[in-house]
RNA sequence: GGCCCGGUAGAGUAAUGGUUAACUCGUCGCCCUUUCAAGGCGAAGACUACGGGUUCGACCCCCGUCCGGGCUACCA
């Protein structure tokens, strides 16, 4: 293992960030935007995006959920130059890092039962008296000095944290910061050996600062949740001899009731967005202005993001995820983008619902283009183009009941509709102003308003109350399944 | 309990110590109109958490309070 450390900053040493989850559940909102952030960093200097899979809690960790987090990443459009590494891969280089600790008398140590430090509150034998001030932390074990008939093989090791003194790191959110070492507890880098087993695996605090050593990470971009241990990863690296890079803490994202976003706040996984509907941009767009900005930009294409991403832009305000600002994203990626990005989507979309015809990439692909123009300015999510638009790409399709009780009202919506029919089928031209004109005609022959076959016949041929324009409807539909489907509306109609 | 960090309309953010605190989402209204969106225009919504100070002048600096969050493990 490499002990120095590349100097950090951009003079003489190129960036390199890590993104690093552990495999316990799926990669949600809060690790997304924290990659986000990584990467957005990582893409704007030029430098190193490392993909780190932080698996030291053999208890609590699924293998299998990682293939899900690679997902949720690739999908976000997040990727990486190097990895993924596994720290349980690592582990030997972890020990060997904490006994040369011990040895070099920089941590020591201690097989004091784990119980007297578990549930959180390490509390010392207190007294009555002293209960009313509440647990009182242990933050220097008896075993500090060297204990006499220690059995090193079967102990965890402490990190020895100075007395006195304070610990400072560079934080580029947060500024400088300086912490009394008399509130850092020694800390245990390696813990015991469980039962049945030689020897005991790293803390989480060794494991990362060994690695981002061994990386030559120069900034840990990570959530604020990790600030208050920061002093003694940065102790950490005094002790191992390597400069701490410079850390970035970015603020939490929240649920609406201002807690930290859980499952009970309904979605926090990437894929349960990404199953919805959502596009990767519109959603990578999102996520980057919760907790960062610039100016009052607002929509930025992922390029536009690269360019203008900054730490100085980080917020240190945690930040509620809005739903509802997401799906305004998500409709402004719709309807903004260039048709042929979009059309790659929509085409997943249609054959997960079996409405894909593989013509409408090539010989029709001027039609498939066109349908979805029309289609997306009323679109959120892209499930839409086969729910209410599927008469567009479908003749199996039912008419909504809530759209015939709205529009065919009229009695003599039947007849009209037969009419109509039988007037578009005789047009010697199919265009826009013909169907126009046909429509209107019968309207004015009829003494009803243009309005009333319009509705009424949007919801013959497309089954829906909303759709776009009817007659720029009719010409994408094509004239067979307009005549079709209006006659076929005919004999509903007269079944009432 | 202890330590640390935050607090600007419902949400996300902006404002070298210097007009009437700006923008986006959402909400409401109007326009467009053939339904629904999109779009355009406009409105409501903030005693900048509260109370003190410093200053000619404070969202901004200082102190206290309250509220929220994080950490306080041989979890990560």
């Amino acid at each position: 293992m490499s002990m120095n450390s590349s100097a950090h900053g951009s003079l003489d040493g190129k960036i390199r960030v890590r993104f690093a989850p552990s495999p316990t559940g799926y990669l949600h909102v809060g690790g997304a935007r924290t990659a986000l952030f990584n990467w957005l960093f990582a893409r704007s200097r030029g430098g190193t995006m490392v993909l780190r899979i932080e698996d030291t809690d053999v208890e609590r960790n699924r293998l299998e959920l990682v293939e899900g987090i690679l997902d949720g990443l690739r999908w976000l459009g997040v990727d990486w130059d190097e990895g993924p590494f596994f720290q349980s891969e690592r582990l030997e280089m972890h020990r060997e890092a904490a006994i040369r600790l011990a040895a070099a008398g920089a941590a020591y140590y201690c097989d004091c039962p784990a119980e007297k430090y578990a549930g959180g509150d390490a509390v010392e034998e207190t007294d009555d008296a002293k209960k009313e001030q509440g647990p009182r932390r242990v933050t220097r074990c008896a075993c500090r000095p060297g204990k006499a008939g220690l059995d090193a093989s079967n102990a965890a090791i402490r990190f020895r944290v100075p007395q006195g003194g304070v610990t400072r790191f560079e934080d580029a959110v947060f500024g400088p910061r300086e912490v009394s070492n008399d509130e850092i507890e020694d800390f245990v880098v390696l813990r015991s050996p469980k039962e049945g087993q030689a020897r005991g695996g790293p803390t989480y605090q060794l494991s990362v600062v060994v690695d981002d050593i061994d990386m030559r990470i120069t900034h840990v971009i990570r959530g604020s949740d990790h600030i208050s241990n920061t002093p003694k990863q940065a102790l950490l690296y005094l002790a191992l001899g390597a400069t701490p890079p410079i850390f970035a803490h970015v603020p939490l994202i929240l649920g609406p009731d201002r807690t930290r976003m859980s499952k009970r706040h309904g979605a926090t996984s990437v894929g349960s967005y990404r199953d919805e509907g959502f596009l990767p941009e519109a959603f990578r767009n999102f996520l980057a202005l919760l907790g960062w900005s610039i100016g009052d930009a607002e929509f930025m294409r992922t390029p536009e993001l690269i360019e203008k991403f900054s730490l100085e832009g980080v917020s240190r305000t945690n930040a509620v995820f809005d739903r509802p600002k997401l799906e305004w994203f998500n409709v402004q990626y719709l309807q903004k983008l260039p048709i042929d990005e979009l059309l790659p989507y929509i085409q997943s979309e249609l054959e997960r619902a079996k409405l894909w015809e593989p013509e409408w990439a090539s010989e029709k692909r001027e039609w498939f283009s066109k349908t979805i123009d029309l289609l997306r300015p009323r679109t959120r999510l892209l499930p839409d183009f086969a729910t209410w638009a599927r008469a567009f790409f479908s003749d199996a399709f039912e008419i909504d009941p809530a759209a015939r009780e709205k529009f065919w009202k009229d009695e003599r919506l039947g007849s009209m509709l037969g009419k109509l029919a039988d007037s578009l089928a005789a047009l010697s031209d199919w265009n826009h102003d013909a169907c126009d004109h046909a429509l209107r005609e019968l309207a004015a022959a009829e003494g009803v308003k243009a309005g009333l076959l319009i509705n009424a016949t949007r919801v013959a041929i497309v089954g829906q109350a909303v759709a776009p324009p009817l007659f720029e409807t009719m010409l994408v539909l094509g004239r067979d399944r307009v005549v079709t489907r209006l006659r076929k509306s005919v004999e509903i109609l007269a079944v009432h």
